[in-house]
DNA sequence: CTTTCGCTCATGATATATCAGAAGCTCACC
DNA sequence: GGTGAGCTTCTGATATATCATGAGCGAAAG
């Protein structure tokens, strides 16, 4: 038997057996996480435990745990014996998220600014000329909602790109985070912005290049600042209740 | 122990009573962060699950939700099927955790510099002049460690008071994770940190409150910066081993 | 005496079962 | 017709049971 176990035993290599099999709960975890960042899942919605546990074919167990850390993270609100739902953000929520963005990347900003060697340089600016260019081309032409969101997307690797440019693992999983966040509440939003400033990231990529982190902090914050005003705008519109109806067929 | 806490068990109808009960699971989670902040568990010290369960008087699925709660805020890590203990933080983890923390503080300077009435200037200011009083007199009297520890304390409800006044309840709630990680990893090298420069924390009172938010949000950088230099300083000696020993006994 | 192999046992992961609370529906009652 | 007490059925919370895994110890081989 023990024999039979060494055997069948995945390559030696033990960090790859890791990747190949993950925690039931894990699954879980990342399943519904795309799915709500994906819009599968669209804000309120309401996730019961057993349906969940049922369509993964797991017990409701590891379900929890998804759900738990969904929940630490942002991403659903439950409330005990009542349920748990896509987490509907309050006006005060966005805001918030937007000031501990701009903290964590104006941060950011500035040790990359210190840090960068010249190659680095060059590939944030040819990234930002990219994604202006981008920009330009999402506001001129037609309204395809996939092509939005691979701008939407190509964005936020963009700012990652600087957050891991800081060279500072805690800080970029901080940020990470954050953008997650801010990416789910408003992705629906996001996809009908309205135009920016041109030249708005090359400017940015700019500032990051210059050397003076003082220059980088303050381009950064500008940058995250003008996100947060055109969000707020579109966000009266929606008015969102923060009943709990659970809608007991489906 | 194990005895002990078997005699003492509730009977069955004992359970948590209706109103004003916390879940068990939250309770679980208080009890060990409470132990791990106060130092009654030390960093890398195993905690098993059963026996936390038999301790606390619950099936080990509360103490599991407990854990994954802790660890998901960074002060237990566990590998799967091998066990959980105390976080042993890397060098790394505590720069990156400054940080975070300059950038988050250095935020919240800004706010409440912008936001900040009279009222509220003369009570940063009186509780700066305060604390740099209690140094004073730490430097020059005993070693008294539960003296220490109520500095300690109080210099954290200072910052505490600082991300209050900012008025940002999600930038609060980061702030006070961050603390709570650095207090936790250096209660005891804290102890023993060489003094202070005079007027520390009233020459941060008075940025703060100078109106200038570019002011503050220097002060409140050289105020963090200064604890991550004298901190590195007293890690070096530490050197912490990270190998998983289970210690069966006990 | 040193090294290696295999057994044992404690660990966390997961499954199943049961409990208490709360939302919504039903229907008698005003 | 409107209303509310009570039942039904969902929810998450917790308890108990079982499983595969890996650490650590000891015996056997060098």
């Amino acid at each position: 038997m023990a024999v039979a176990s060494k055997l069948t035993k995945r390559t030696r290599t033990g960090r790859a057996a890791a990747s190949g099999a993950e925690s039931l709960a894990r699954k879980a975890y990342e399943q519904i996480r795309d799915e709500i960042l994906q819009g599968k899942l669209a804000v309120g919605d309401i996730l019961s435990r057993r349906r969940l546990a049922a369509d993964l074919n797991m017990s409701f167990l590891p379900i929890t745990e998804a759900l738990q850390r969904l929940e630490a993270e942002g991403l659903v609100e439950s409330r005990p014996r009542i349920g748990t739902r896509v987490r509907i953000p309050t006006k005060q929520d966005i805001i918030d998220s937007f000031v501990i963005r701009e903290a964590l990347e104006a941060q950011a900003a500035r040790l990359c600014c210190d840090k960068m060697t010249s190659t680095e340089r060059d590939q944030v600016a040819r990234n930002a000329k990219r994604l202006d260019d981008l920009y330009k081309a999402s506001a001129s032409e037609s309204e395809d909602s996939r092509f939005l969101f691979s701008v939407q997307t190509y964005h936020m690797q963009f700012h990652m790109l600087i957050a891991e440019l800081a060279r500072c693992p805690g800080l970029l999983r901080a940020i990470e985070k954050e953008q997650v966040l801010v990416f789910n509440w408003l992705y629906d939003t996001a996809t009908h912005r309205n135009s920016l400033p041109v030249n708005f990231h090359s400017d940015l990529a700019k500032a990051l290049c210059s050397g003076d982190r003082m220059k980088a902090d303050e381009a950064m914050r500008k940058h995250i600042s003008y996100g947060l005003n055109s969000v707020v705008e579109s966000l009266g519109t929606l008015e969102l209740s923060k009943r709990w109806r659970l809608t007991r067929g489906r």
